[in-house]
DNA sequence: GTCTATATTACGATAGAC
DNA sequence: GTCTATCGTAATATAGAC
């Protein structure tokens, strides 16, 4: 999965937040998205982000071109990884049912291998160009898990009767939420782990099998 | 339901965006926090506001003391309706399971009476002691979410094996997602309907009932 | 590449007239 | 209660030395 790219330069040199080498715009990267994170987009000035990378303002505008081209790249990053899964193989082949699980375990695993980015993403208002392009990407994605929510009914394999349009907005409001808790370090709660729960859930519910029905 | 104080004077009057009468510190926080869910409270200053009042900053400021006591007022509004529903009867009386459904629905109740202050308060970030205040009361809310959940395991009504912490994350997780789509106009998603979907999803699962396990 | 120093604008907040 | 005018601070961004 990594980050995409091929090289990484200072992914593992940056770790600890040690500093001894000199920055690029990746490694700058990292650094201000972590912060974005933490404080939020808006409420992070380029002067924190300046001391969380432990150099000047100036330095950091060396490197890139302001806050907004941080966001840009950042919101890039976790949308390309979205809509590559959509790509995928089982993602277009096979029942929609399958094609739907494969979706939402491997969008699972994007948002945890890019935590921050699809943080980001997801607390996006819509203030900047920036911000509405990356907001439209993301109705695109929605549309998408849509369209494979309905077609699972119609191939019966999802009990009639259910709003898709809802169905699949609280599916993936469930999968996003886990950016609000969901920490790496925490250790055995791996993304594998964590789609087996969202869909264990969501799929035969949580109702113990053999308990009466309760009305 | 409704908003918990008693004479409403300007609600209805000000419905529109008609500028009429002068508003009071009640009337500019509803202008408030609609704008905040709109841009986010750091991307909000009070020129804004004002603007959105139809009224100067310095008018702003002669009903409120400021942006932060703005955010209090409504993040108190948001927890103390929550709250309110962990003391509700039927929250302490019965069956865990049935304490959990209608807590979930009570407060899918809640998330639509109060949509903007939810939502607000689901975006905190904890930049200021404000907000670290109502994430605190937030985590307080989510033990005792997780509590319930434990104890309708133990009591034999929830599925034995699942990660209770997880669940009820999870679960309340689903619920938030809706202030980032639910829009009271819509008409006729009701926070009835909403809570028996969420709730139908939950228990029941989206299976087929008929269809054959596929693994 | 990184620094100090600074230009420029935006923001939160107040003073005082009406 | 609302306004115009303004103060002080903090933010984005750049210039120029090293």
């Amino acid at each position: 999965m990594a980050t995409a790219g091929g090289r990484r330069p200072s992914a593992t040199r940056r770790a600890g937040n040690r500093r001894s080498q000199p920055y690029d715009a990746d490694s700058l990267l990292e650094v201000a998205v972590k912060v974005f994170t933490e404080r939020g987009y808006d409420g992070t000035s380029m002067e924190d982000l300046a001391r969380a990378a432990r150099i000047t303002k100036s330095s950091f505008y060396y490197h890139v071109s302001g806050k907004e081209e941080l966001l840009r790249r950042s919101l890039d990053r976790a949308l390309d990884g979205l809509f590559a899964v959509l790509a995928e193989e089982r993602a277009v082949q096979g029942r929609a049912i399958d094609r739907l699980e494969h979706v939402v375990r491997r969008s699972i695993e994007v948002l945890v291998d890019q935590l921050p980015h699809v943080t980001l993403l997801l607390r996006v208002r819509g203030n900047t160009r920036v911000e509405r392009r990356a907001l439209e990407r993301r109705r695109e994605f929605g549309r998408a898990i849509t369209k494979l929510v309905s077609e699972a009914v119609s191939e019966g394999d999802l009990r009639a009767g259910i709003d898709e349009g809802l169905t699949a907005r609280l599916l993936f409001g469930m999968i996003n939420s886990v950016v609000d808790w969901y920490r790496p370090n925490g250790g055995s709660l791996t993304a594998g782990s964590l789609a087996d729960a969202v869909v264990s859930l969501t799929v035969e519910g949580w109702r113990q099998p053999g308990a009466q029905p309760r009305r």
